[in-house]
DNA sequence: AGCACGCCGACT
DNA sequence: GTCGGCGTGCTC
């Protein structure tokens, strides 16, 4: 593939000399400190090693902080006195970054106008870049009885606070949080010389250390008692070394008795480097299932690929993709290579962890945003020490320092919580692999039931495996559920016709008989609507006067989850939570009404209907808990209830053999929206949503209802055609110039004050035209199409290239510093949403 | 981010 | 006059 990102040049290290003709090297630097951009040049004390990719501690104005190192040069910047170049203090962590790592960092701050720290703190665990703290200490002895008397408030304030705490010690930014003028107090005390300052070393999250004891003989003494020859026989039994903890649970040797054995000189006992994993304790082991042709034929491909290429997995839903992966990544791990999975969310997939579990034991780890420090700390020093293995993580896992690997797959490669949308780098997973796939030189499997238009695009299936932009693409189809099982017949029910009938209930006669009949033959069923809550907003029948939230321009979503529950109106863009009230606040009458349904509704509904089906709700309130997501699917999958109802989270990879039936309860608040990607994300979503229905042994059926059955996204649902949506879209998508054909940049403004958005968004407008108008089509400034959010006005300006600009997209980075303060700016590379 | 410097208005 | 507010700019 083109590589047309600057790589850094990683200079061999050179010498020069000093004014005394001291041999020293100069290392140029990347500092840790928000705001900070650019390189800084410091001195390597010939003694410390230092390579270009190692985190190291600098001194930085006052303070101490983290740094990378970035390249060794010869002699200092021109204008640079040399007078002020500092020497690095240490070397925090060295041989950091695996074997091209630090160009794929490089490459995704290019491309996303981001600066390369910002990639770097955010693709390293917290803490590896932990900066010295600054702490104020009492100076007891020197202290005198009533020296408060002496001073000024603020210092009064801040000897207090010192005194109530035991050391007499606190962080500067700790006083300075709490007493206001704690500046002047700080120095005012410290020239008085009754507190000191002093730096507190920076502490990179210690990994926990656990006491091991190892054998240190060869053979036994003679002076041993029963007891101890028992405990060092079992101990050289093991390996010679053991865990403590280990040691009293499994073989119930006490901690005495090892302390005998060390003071005979027949063991020593240290402290060891325990890794913190999440590791569940069951572990059903599972083994390759027979394929079916179509997978035998993928996995055949696959595993005969050498180097980089791209791979469009296309089966659809119930096909066997992750028996696929399976496979392709046994091999690997045996001859010694690791392998990167990239799932949507863990949280949504337990079912998909557990089965690589089960396959692959102990060789797989998990790495998501919902690790503690520690854990994630420790997956990367595991990590970096390079045994085989397998990763499953979200999209920042693409950022794991493996070594070696062997092969990425990203699976659901459509869903779009691979694209990060804030904070910045708004990096998209699936474009991040493709460079590092190319990178490592290993292939990337694209899985997907319904592939992204770009993904589909850039295999181009009618010629296949074809050599394009200078690399291979597959395409290869899994086009049946595995035993040949049917894909579920999808009804689709015109809810204008069910109102003709006289039904005015959110469940069409069709629905109401597929749950009665559920309920009969003791099946399964889910229920999917695309809001949570209870209704979506609630107006007064008489003035008409409808809940708003008062920071933002949406209306408010009517929480009321059970009978006797509090009433409550939420709004579903910054959380603000109020009572639902009695009576209309604009004119007083009694008479609110309720409209959209949600989850919580239907919910209602289902039980005031079927009183006998046992319904749990799957949504973001009910999930938020940790271990949450996990309990109800296995609540669910237990049998512990009929009915799933749930939004968008049940599409993804949820895999229960009883669900027979699929419920959409209304498919037109998918349909319309002024998103250009509209149409595909609904297609996704329903055929996603589909695709649960019958994947055990019983036969599934799905009904949608909608108010606007001839939809053309509609009729691609109902006969699982993704030829037919991609026939559809793909024609539209090229007339408007939008990808996968054109290229987006949206630039996102917002502030407080509307009108200096809205002035920045018009200057910025202007430099863009001025700069880039032959470059590209520029639309708007345009306010967001909810303009407020959280209280924050926002506005948009859309740059649209043409396609064949391919990756070289141009620097943004300087519309940045033309953006006031107050007006906060992101540049958005691709966006996925542009309302 | 800290932390300096330096410029203004309200007090002894 | 100086104390104390905080706006601006630098850190190799």
């Amino acid at each position: 593939m083109s590589n047309s990102s600057k790589t850094l040049v990683l200079a061999e290290p050179t010498s020069s000399y000093d004014s005394r003709g001291v041999r020293e090297r100069l290392i140029e630097v990347l500092v840790d400190c928000p705001g900070v951009e650019g390189l800084f040049t410091y001195r390597v004390r010939s003694e410390l090693s230092v390579q270009p990719g190692d985190v190291l501690s600098v001194p930085f104005g006052p303070q101490i902080i983290g740094a990378i190192a970035i390249r060794y040069i010869s002699s200092p910047p021109a204008d640079l006195d040399a007078s002020k170049i500092r020497e690095v203090e240490e070397v925090i962590t060295s041989g950091f970054f695996p074997p091209y790592y630090w160009q794929l960092l490089n490459r995704v701050a290019q491309y996303y106008c981001t600066e390369l720290i910002t990639v770097i703190r955010m693709a390293l665990p917290p803490g590896l870049l932990e900066k010295s703290q600054r702490r104020l200490r009492l100076n007891t002895e020197v202290l005198p009885e009533g020296a408060e008397a002496f001073c000024s408030r603020p210092a009064q304030e801040v000897l207090k606070l010192l005194k109530s705490q035991k050391d007499g010690d606190y962080s500067a930014q700790y006083l300075q949080r709490q007493v206001k003028g704690a500046y002047r107090a700080i120095r005012e005390l410290i020239k008085r010389g009754w507190i000191e300052s002093y730096l507190e070393a920076p502490k990179p999250i210690r990994a926990k250390l656990q006491k091991a004891a190892t054998v240190v003989v060869q053979s036994f003494p003679p002076d041993l008692t029963k007891s101890q020859r028992e405990a060092l026989e079992i101990l050289r039994h093991q390996g010679g070394e053991m865990w403590i903890t280990d040691l009293k649970k499994h073989f119930k040797i006490s901690l005495s008795i090892l302390n005998s054995l060390e003071k005979k000189g027949c063991v020593v006992i240290e402290e060891r480097e325990k890794l913190r994993f999440l590791q569940e304790p069951e572990m059903i082991t599972d083994e390759a299932k027979p394929l079916t042709p179509a997978q035998a034929d993928a996995l055949q491909v696959i595993s005969h690929l050498n180097g980089f290429a791209q791979v469009l997995l296309h089966g659809v839903t119930g096909s066997g993709k992750t028996e696929v992966y399976l496979q392709a990544i046994a091999p690997l791990l045996e001859s010694g290579k690791s392998v990167l999975v990239l799932v949507p969310e863990i949280g949504l997939t337990p079912q998909l962890t557990d089965r690589f579990r089960a396959r692959f034991g102990e060789r797989v780890y998990v790495y998501h945003s919902g690790l503690s420090d520690g854990e994630r700390y420790d997956t990367w020093r595991q990590m970096l020490m390079g045994t085989p293995q397998v990763l499953i993580g979200t999209r920042s896992a693409i950022f794991a320092p493996l070594s070696n690997l062997g092969l990425i797959v990203l699976d659901e490669e459509h869903d779009s919580s691979f694209k990060q949308v804030s904070p910045i780098p708004t990096y998209h997973a699936r474009t991040v692999a493709t460079w590092r796939a190319a990178l490592e030189n290993c292939p990337l499997i694209l899985g997907s039931a319904t592939p992204s238009l770009e993904s589909w695009v850039n295999v181009e299936p009618e010629g296949t495996n074809q050599k394009r932009s200078g690399h291979t693409s597959y395409y290869l189809s899994l086009p049946e559920r595995i035993q040949s099982r049917p894909l579920p017949p999808v009804e689709i029910v015109d809810m204008r016709q069910e109102l003709q009938a006289g039904n005015r209930s959110i469940f069409s006669r069709s629905l109401q008989a597929a749950l009665q009949n559920l309920l009969e033959q003791q099946q399964q069923g889910i229920l999917f609507i695309n809001r949570r809550g209870h209704s979506t907003f609630v107006s007064c029948r008489n003035c008409g006067y409808v809940m708003e939230c008062p920071d933002c321009d949406v209306s408010l979503s009517y929480h009321y989850t059970h009978e006797g529950a509090t009433e409550l109106l939420r709004c579903h863009y910054c959380n603000h939570t109020q009572l639902h009230p009695r009576n209309c606040p604009e004119c007083g009458s009694p008479y609110l009404k309720f409209f959209g349904s949600g989850t919580q509704k239907v919910t209602q509904e289902l039980t005031q209907m079927f009183p006998d089906l046992r319904s749990l709700r799957f949504d973001s309130d009910t999930t938020s808990r940790k271990g949450a997501h996990r309990e109800l699917i296995s609540q669910f999958a237990r049998g512990e209830a009929d009915v799933l109802v749930g939004t968008q989270m049940l599409t993804k990879g949820l895999d229960l053999a009883g669900v027979t039936l699929v419920g959409v309860v209304a498919a037109d608040g998918l349909l319309y929206h002024s998103d250009y990607r509209a149409s595909e994300r609904a297609f996704q979503t329903l055929t996603q949503v589909a695709g649960r229905a019958g994947r055990g042994d019983e036969p599934g059926r799905v009904i949608v209802q909608t108010y606007s059955p001839e939809h053309p996204v509609i009729g691609a649902v109902r006969h699982h055609d993704y030829d037919q949506f991609i026939r559809g879209e793909l024609p539209q998508r090229e007339s408007l110039n939008y990808p996968p054909y054109g290229r987006l940049i949206l630039l996102r403004l917002s502030g407080i004050d509307g009108v200096e958005v809205q002035q920045t968004a018009e200057m910025l407008a202007d430099v863009c035209r001025d700069r880039l108008g032959n470059e590209c089509e520029i639309l708007g400034p345009a306010p967001a199409s909810i303009m407020r959010v959280a209280q924050r006005y926002r506005w948009h300006i859309l740059l649209k290239f043409p396609g064949d600009v391919e990756d070289s997209l141009p620097d943004l980075t300087v519309l940045r510093a033309l953006c006031p303060g107050s007006v906060s700016i992101t540049i958005d590379v691709d966006p996925l949403s542009i309302d």
